[in-house]
DNA sequence: CGGAAAATTGACTTACATCAAACTCAGTGG
DNA sequence: CCACTGAGTTTGATGTAAGTCAATTTTCCG
């Protein structure tokens, strides 16, 4: 899992619903009276500590979520991108501050508004707590990443979580894009700046990816990527369709 | 935090309702009715990857609750203690397997008939997900403590967390009871055996703790453990708790 | 008690961090 | 259009926190 909060569902957006599915609503359509509002990269979307008053729907574009320690060190959470909804699983104030790494179009609801909406839909609740769920496993899948892995595995299984976000097809080779900065991926899994070019280029120098620019890697030998990643590469996207989709009226399990 | 499961949400045990509190029923009323089980030392409550069948109410006794990796390594993703639920945030099948580390006494339901009843009373709505995104707290604190912190700042906020679990003023020495093995707690905190010994033994040279015995710490200079903790010490607990028991048919915020 | 498992301690190694250049590249202005 | 600039990145040399390996020592349970 490459960011750590809700996920897209790529499934219900790209699945025909058939004659089955009765999804009268879903989670998203509670956006859509909201306007479109547009953020520029360095702004930020909301501090940690702040009161959470508003419920985000990335439309497009790419954040950064990040803590900053008493003494200046910096975590980086997770990244959101378009497709995700931000600020759902928080309880009195942000637990993380939201910054603007590529030019982000979004919508708001006032949290007050957004949970009433969803209570007062029976369809909807199973939904959000889905979503929940998935951005808690993605939680802890990087717990394990940071707790258990070596600096190539973190850097590996990042790229393929990256590449997995793109829908493509994984045993293929796939070309990725990594907006943000590579300060934002070394806080992100834990390691130096440093340690994370010499990863990248190792990799490169084996010719398992390819670089072009700052920004974009090509991975080539997936199998062997696989192997890298030393077990997170496998397991998301556990096959559970089922709730967001064609049963979406109905509690998980 | 501690534990990344659901907290205990001790305010709402311990305070008096007032004649304010409207609270018709919580969330642990939902077990009431369910026969009291027992695990001994040992014993899987459920496996990682098998089917999330039931949702738990541990009554009393601590939980490890883990992940093994293809390659054998194992991370230890948290504990669970009395006064805590398991098994709430899963969506299909289960995160992690939980093991017993000392005899449990717990309640259990169908998780279909936990959502059923949660999602049929409009009070309960609310409070799970304020559960949720306790839990979903926790995750982010240990995501922090395992990409951040050194091996002395991970052991001390460990024990912290394990001290404020106690519900007693942190501002004092306490006395703490830690009923899971070093392997456990190495594990947990990304770390090996003989790194959070030396870290033990350090702080026990130093005066800041006392240890008796393999499982109880005595916490004596609490202001110094707390610099020692890099800034994992503080903010848990966050000020919220008219979520769970004054306003408890309101969503948060 | 005795014995096995758990924990501690010590000597040594290593993966990653740190410090310090050099290089790249996207803007900007001449 | 190209040189200049500075942030971002890569690469190299060196340091160190934590891991590994290997004995002890402690604990606790029969």
């Amino acid at each position: 899992m490459y960011a750590p909060q809700i996920a897209p569902s790529a499934r219900s957006a790209t699945l025909p619903s058939f004659g089955l599915a009765p999804a009268t609503v879903n989670l998203e359509s509670v956006f859509t009276s909201q306007p479109l509002e547009t953020f520029e990269a360095g702004e930020a979307l909301f501090w940690e500590g702040d009161a959470a008053s508003h419920v985000f729907q990335i439309v497009e574009g790419c954040l950064r979520l990040c803590r900053i320690l008493p003494d200046g060190r910096r975590a980086v959470t997770g990244f959101a991108f378009g497709g995700e909804m931000l600020g759902v699983s928080f309880l009195g104030s942000y637990l993380y501050t939201a910054e603007v790494v590529t030019k982000v179009r979004l919508r708001r609801l006032a949290r007050g508004r957004f949970y009433a909406a969803v209570d007062g839909a029976a369809d909807l609740r199973p939904q959000l707590l889905a979503r929940i769920c998935e951005e808690m496993g993605a939680a802890h899948k990087h717990m394990i990443v940071l707790g258990q892995l070596s600096a190539e595995e973190r850097v590996v299984s990042f790229l393929l979580s990256a590449a997995r976000r793109t829908g493509a097809d994984i045993k293929k080779p796939v070309s990725i894009e990594l907006p943000m900065s590579r300060l934002d991926i070394a806080d992100y899994l834990g390691l130096t700046i440093e340690t994370v070019s010499r990863v990248f280029s190792k990799l490169k120098r084996n010719g398992l990816v390819g670089l072009e620019g700052r920004h974009t890697v090509i991975l080539r030998r997936m199998r062997q990527l696989q192997d890298l990643a030393g077990g997170m590469a496998d397991d998301d996207e556990l096959p559970s369709p089922q709730v967001s989709t064609r049963y979406s009226t109905v509690w998980p399990n």
